[in-house]
DNA sequence: CGTTGGCACTCGATTCTACCGAGTGCCAAC
DNA sequence: GTTGGCACTCGGTAGAATCGAGTGCCAACG
């Protein structure tokens, strides 16, 4: 976690800062108002007098963990104080309810995988009431099972390719000269000796004639390959953004962060950063946009088999309710790891 | 639309209402301020006074044209008002500037239908920074030009039809035995024999016999036209969502809007019932979605090869603006009607 | 020395008042 | 039918007063 790489040094705070730290935390994600050291000093077990705790926060802002939004308001956590927070959380599991809804979906859960991505992604946001993404791909290791090359009409035709993960990918080819139906079976066959069994980034020998066939089948391949670099296929699936409006209350967070979420790229780029990190947590300006700074993204891994596969991810305010989303992105992440490897029958 | 079906006789308004009418309109958009009986004065070519002003407004407020906010406040247009405003629009052009980005647009877009699409959906938001709504599909009508069975592992088989209109479609098709690679081969033959050139909505006689070979038959076609009910493969793109929050100020009116965005079969429905309706622009209460009221959404129907193919569209607050939302919405279906009709060359 | 109660102080939020002015409705005169 | 005149309405804004949660500081206490 960032704790590791990013703050080589994290210090630990003594067991009474840590405490009211916590409870500050706690209090601001629960209510959204700056916390006082009054209902810090009655709520938390330490029995000590608001006096102390002022003192304590005194030393806890001086660090940066908490800051005032001015002279003589209660306390807010700051980014570092909400990582500090995170950081000691011990993981909740979820309840029942969710645990039961969760197992529900993927027993009933059927269709193409990205159906499946795009309904887990409706299921998280239905479990914790945030945006949630869905990043499946990274297929890169799928080997051809079988290409077809078939007929549009005389110079356009259409390349449909078969992987071993169940992914079909098509792609048209053109020909300058009126292909045959005897050309284009030709070449289909021909492709499929040359293919089948190779990824996307194995070079395959090309012949070289110039004659119809040999043009379909270099040009195809040429097709097929040009693929590579971005067949990782990343896909993302993006459910609840309309919760982005009732997590934030600026007008103008609003439409920065909805920006944001509309720019799919650029969110692949933000899970996988996290996960690079060995995060599961960026907040507010770890992760790296400054339009994001006052929100939270809680990421989990998915693999297929062993091999990484994408992510599902939370988007909330930095005051998200940590422990609730973490909980939900784990768990989820784990049954899809599953169900994508094929432990539950398809349909 | 509501025109013919809602309200049966429209009254024509007097040449001095309508110009009122139309200034106050064209006020309230450009400013959202109540607009007073002076300002409409001052602007049309009437040559009244304010005083006359005032007095057909109390008429075009007793017939449902205009509000008051308040008493003594300027006035507001009701949807009525924005429906003779649009009905009577004479229907402008776009700019040059824009004319040249949707050519270039097209000229350079490439790849799937779908990618045209969303392309599409992302350059109608950049024309007039309102929400797009690109809605896609209804090729009913596509004939099968092949299909392939392929073995992903013994008991679990991908079919995929490509369909003459471009399209792919994969199923998975599950058997209860081992099927050899000869089976799936065999079945692969007899499914194109069977299937090439129908449509989903043909019937065909299945083999009855109970041998591997025509069960792995009789299922894939079961699958395969098990699709024909969502065939119509209506989807939709949405874009530049987070326009929302600038078209409308209550944070609950953005929620709502884009609670009603991501419930993509409701936008469906919602741009086909208007475009049914014949109409091009739906304001306010028109739609029929109650979070809806505030909005209006303008349509423009996109066909391929003379058959319906689907809409393009924009979703703004009522005070939007009307001819250039119209404009772009006529102008880039237009356009699209042509490309996806295939008189551009794809890649 | 850490802890505590006491206390003056700060400053956003709330309430109230006054007031301004855009815009209306009405009416008498043209 | 149109117009200028005029009293009236009422939302919006500005300023003043007040409130109170919460602070920082300090002296006293164990």
């Amino acid at each position: 976690m960032v704790r590791h790489s990013v703050t080589p040094s994290r210090e630990e705070l003594d067991h009474r800062k840590a405490t009211i730290l916590e409870a500050v935390v706690a209090e601001y994600i629960d209510t959204a108002q700056p916390v006082g050291s009054s209902s810090v000093a009655a709520v938390t077990g330490l029995d000590v007098s608001p006096a102390t705790v002022r003192s304590e926060m005194v030393t806890l802002e001086r660090e940066g963990y908490l800051a005032q939004p001015h002279t003589s308001a209660g306390r807010v956590p700051t980014d570092k104080g909400y990582r500090y927070f995170v950081d000691h959380l011990r993981s909740g599991s979820i309840g029942p309810g969710q645990q039961q809804q969760i197992r529900e979906f993927f027993t009933n859960v059927r269709g193409e995988v990205q159906e499946v991505l795009e309904q887990t992604s409706n299921l998280l946001t239905r479990l914790t009431s945030y945006t949630s993404v869905v990043v499946g791909g990274g297929h890169t290791h799928a080997t051809v099972l079988n290409v077809q090359l078939v007929n549009l009409d005389a110079r356009h035709h259409l390349l449909v390719s078969v992987f071993s993960d169940g992914t079909v990918l098509k792609h048209n080819v053109r020909s300058d000269f009126a292909a045959t139906h005897v050309d284009v079976a030709e070449a289909s066959r021909q492709l499929n000796a040359l293919l089948i069994g190779t990824s996307l980034d194995t070079r395959v020998q090309v012949p070289s004639r110039h004659d119809h066939v040999a043009t379909l089948v270099r040009e195809a391949v040429a097709e097929l390959h040009a693929e590579a670099p971005t067949f990782d296929g990343e896909q993302v699936f993006i459910g609840g953004s309309s919760k982005v409006a009732e997590s934030f209350d600026g007008v103008e967070t609003v439409r920065k962060v909805l920006a944001i979420l509309e720019q799919q790229l650029l969110v692949v780029t933000l899970v996988e950063d996290i996960l690079d990190q060995g995060l599961s947590v960026a907040i507010g300006s770890e992760n790296g946009y400054e339009p994001l700074a006052s929100c939270a993204v809680v990421v989990a891994p998915i693999s297929v088999d062993g091999e990484p596969a994408g992510a599902v991810g939370l988007l909330g305010p930095t005051r998200m309710k940590y422990r609730e989303a973490m909980a939900a992105a784990r768990v989820v992440s784990e049954h899809l790891t599953r169900h994508l490897s094929g432990e539950d029958e398809r349909d």
